[in-house]
DNA sequence: CCGAATGGTTCCATTATGTGAAACTTAGTT
DNA sequence: AACTAAGTTTCACATAATGGAACCATTCGG
């Protein structure tokens, strides 16, 4: 009977999100628990790590499923993420994304140099792949791109950075949290904002073994007319095969195909009087 | 206020998606409302085309965006499917999709027989296809994978219904609605259900151009140990190239990598302690 | 330059919806 | 059969979603 009113989520644990928006923001938390599984997983794998009590995680996951957001394996009842997203963010590649415009160019930057390139788009403070060419390998499917990297210490990630608003810039910089992935990674605000502004002068940013030891790159943002950052792209090589400097000179070469995406895209921005019905 | 009692379970009136579940099924739905425009879309346009009033389907909006499932253009307020959707179908992709495990044995079909091979999974009733291998031209990417089909009308398709449970077909089957795409398409459930109970005697299934023109394919399922329909394998065709007779020939060794990767597929469901990535 | 229309955002009283402790129903073990 | 763990359902209750209407902000028309 009585009611000890504490939800008292909200608080939530450490690593866990905010989830600030209602009901929806919730259901939406669950899908991420599944995904960070990596495999299906039982509903007491989930129940364990969930903020919520079992009745309401059961009927999250219900829904979820009855939507196909999720999917319930009858076999072995472990849920796995569903063919939904898959349809959705199929999509949202076409639609949103700025891989589909880019694809020819990406295939000519990476033939005439041939390295791997990289189209990047920002997704919160994190670099999201959209799109990649290997110069050896011919195609990996959704396997690369939707990947998530760091932005602070890749080349399209800082390149991103650099050109963003300061007050976006300031949202962003405390939601990272700085991981020392070689002893070349910049770890401090300090030394990300002083390389931020040497990028933004230069117009390309470098990935100098930050991320990886042995992976270089240079990288340029796609901007739009009005300046605003739509994603980067950049040219990907490996300290045995080449040197920053050799890197640099491609810089120009990479930023005009940066600025024919960008051109590209802002007339696909338009369609102009598209005229539905 | 009068209210409408009755959700019953599905209206089923037209077209419009059931949207049984609560608040996180409405929002869902307006997602799929966003991916149908196939481009960035205003407010207004949604609102037009939407059951809610403004208020409500504003603040779904927001809610979605703030959520990162949706993404809000603030140059000229358009509406895109965000970057999360892809995040997460990564993730769906290499979780919950045959297509990781099966690529090997796609790269070796088609190598083998030196035809397109398509790897789908049943999304509903409709055929959604996960990863594909085209001889020919090296391959495309979300472009492929993550699009729908018909059930009724590919072989695919077929196959994976003829191998459902009489249980689960019934439910899918008022679900359809029957296209003639071409003259050889089959248009009535009678049909339809004739042709599935002799592909489950035969174990696969022929596309006799009933969705396109000059298109033939064989199909195989891949069950699980349980014969439970975990997805479908084709190999793909032209009446220029071959025939049907030609194709059946090939049955076996379709049936044979379909067996294979649900052997593969199997294993990897119970992964016991899967370290993170 | 003003007044109306269009397109988007916020308020807020009302109630439908989501919530979660606890009871219950399997399935699995000893 | 008795116990336990995992999953499902119930139900009184309060939170959170709803949507009509008012409110801004631009653009348009005269």
């Amino acid at each position: 009977m009585r009611k000890h009113p504490h939800p008292g989520h909200k608080g939530g644990h450490m690593a866990t999100k905010q989830s600030a928006d209602g009901t929806v923001g919730k259901a939406l938390e669950v899908l991420d628990q599944v995904a960070a599984f990596g495999r299906p997983v039982r509903f007491s794998e989930l129940l364990a790590g969930s903020p919520y009590p079992k009745a309401t995680l059961f009927r999250f996951l219900q829904t979820l499923t009855s939507q196909g957001m999720l999917n319930l394996d009858p076999d072995n009842g472990s849920y796995a993420l569903g063919m939904r997203l898959v349809r959705l963010a199929h999509a949202a590649w076409r639609q949103s994304s700025l891989a589909p415009i880019a694809r020819p160019f990406l295939d000519g930057l990476s033939a005439e140099m041939g390295e791997t390139v990289h189209l990047a788009q920002l997704d919160n403070s994190h670099v999201l792949y959209v799109d990649k060419r290997n110069a050896a390998v011919p195609i990996e499917m959704f396997s690369q791109a939707g990947k998530v990297g760091p932005a602070y210490c890749t080349g399209v990630g800082k390149v991103m950075l650099a050109f963003l608003s300061e007050d976006h810039l300031a949202r962003l910089l405390p939601q990272m949290s700085f991981h020392r992935y070689t002893d070349k990674t910049l770890v401090s605000v300090g030394a990300l904002r002083a390389e931020l502004s040497d990028i933004r002068r230069k117009g390309h940013a470098f990935d100098r073994e930050e991320h990886e030891p042995g992976i270089i790159c240079v990288a340029a943002p796609i901007l739009s007319a009005q300046g605003r950052v739509l994603g980067a792209l950049s040219l990907t090589s490996s300290t045995t095969r080449t040197t920053l400097a050799a890197l640099e000179a491609c810089a120009a070469r990479v930023k005009s195909t940066a600025t024919r995406i960008a051109a590209e895209a802002e007339s696909w921005r338009f369609p102009e009087d598209q005229k539905h019905a």
